[in-house]
DNA sequence: CCTACCGATCGGTAGG
DNA sequence: CCTACCGATCGGTAGG
């Protein structure tokens, strides 16, 4: 019987070596070998390679999912649940920075169905921004051309963070966030707004 | 002697593929196969399957280099460059799809000697996009709580654009650029500024 | 969890 | 640009 914790460290390992190789650079032997054992053995804990990277990425989308949704619900004044939303989901990344590039940058290599159900995941969290900024407008706190391409730019940007966050550099998630908020709430001109086109 | 245009097709195809597949998931019969010929025979066009992602990551930094550049030279006010940017960094990803995709996502896939040339190339851009935000705080065009976080917003956001844009789809590059730049320099909040934290 | 192995496929080459 | 091929390595399995 395999010993408990064992599953979980395959998991943390196979975290880093796509994160770092990405999924198909990294071979079955690459996370045997990190795990201790041989590549054989590495069956009597998995079921296949994909199992591991789908493992990953839905734990990703779960957390990114629970974290936003008391915000989302709760009846903060818009702008607050932007600060809060962009606090965890940075804290997200923060904390499960090698999960979370494999979630953003190794999903497409999943299986059409269990892409799928990555997808359907994705496509909630974006949902619930969505709900979010719309809620900003329609009570006159966000001007906004349109909520989809004001949600596609914070997405993108808060998205893009596990590329160059650094757990050991001189910012925090929190600071990070607020940084983010500040620029994406007020702009970045000076005094009046800019003229516009 | 090869056809002229026959490289050219081929390094069509393998973008085409590299985006879909990625890197390590498209194999040397994809590409040859998609280019009309047997894998033995993509040889006598290429040196190495590293070669071609090499040479569609090289172009994409430099249509983003020789994009940007004549705009951070300008006198154009900061606002003003800062939405001309963005224009040409939508135009470039708009008109180069395939390669810029590949350019964001698989170039972390080269040698390390390819890849430092690569990244050199990233870096240059980011620095035009440093002195650009810069000028506009110095200036005093641009509130800043500092030149780096709004550079990497930016920056994410815009390099983002890869993952959702659709050259038929609702938006063109411009439309796109203008949104983003009308929400990045004037802000989410309607009215006054938010208080801040 | 190891030993021993398999069929498939990989990037690439020699010789024409 | 094709034919024919190579050594290496891949994900995975059987039997213990």
């Amino acid at each position: 019987m395999p010993r408990t914790g064992r599953k979980e460290k395959i998991l943390e390992q196979a975290s880093r070596l796509f994160r770092t190789k990405g999924y198909h650079a990294t071979t079955i032997r690459d996370i045997s070998e990190a795990s201790g054992m041989l590549s054989g053995s590495l069956y009597a804990h998995i079921q296949s390679k994909e199992d591991l990277l789908f493992e990953i990425t839905d734990r990703g989308a779960e957390r990114f999912l629970s974290s936003l949704a008391p915000i989302v619900d709760s009846d903060a004044p818009p702008e607050e649940k932007v600060r809060r939303a962009l606090a965890v989901h940075m804290r997200v990344i923060a904390d499960n920075l090698e999960a979370a590039t494999v979630f953003f940058h190794e999903w497409k290599a999943l299986s059409d169905e269990r892409r799928a159900v990555i997808q359907a995941k994705r496509d909630e969290y974006e949902g619930m921004w969505a709900r979010l900024l719309a809620e900003g407008r329609r009570q006159g706190r966000f001007q906004m051309v349109d909520e989809k391409s004001a949600r596609l730019l914070i997405l993108s940007a808060a998205n893009g963070v596990y590329q160059w966050y650094a757990p050991d550099g001189e910012w925090s998630a929190e600071q990070v966030a607020e940084r983010f908020a500040r620029l994406l709430l007020d702009g970045l001109v000076t005094g009046e707004r800019s003229e516009g086109k």
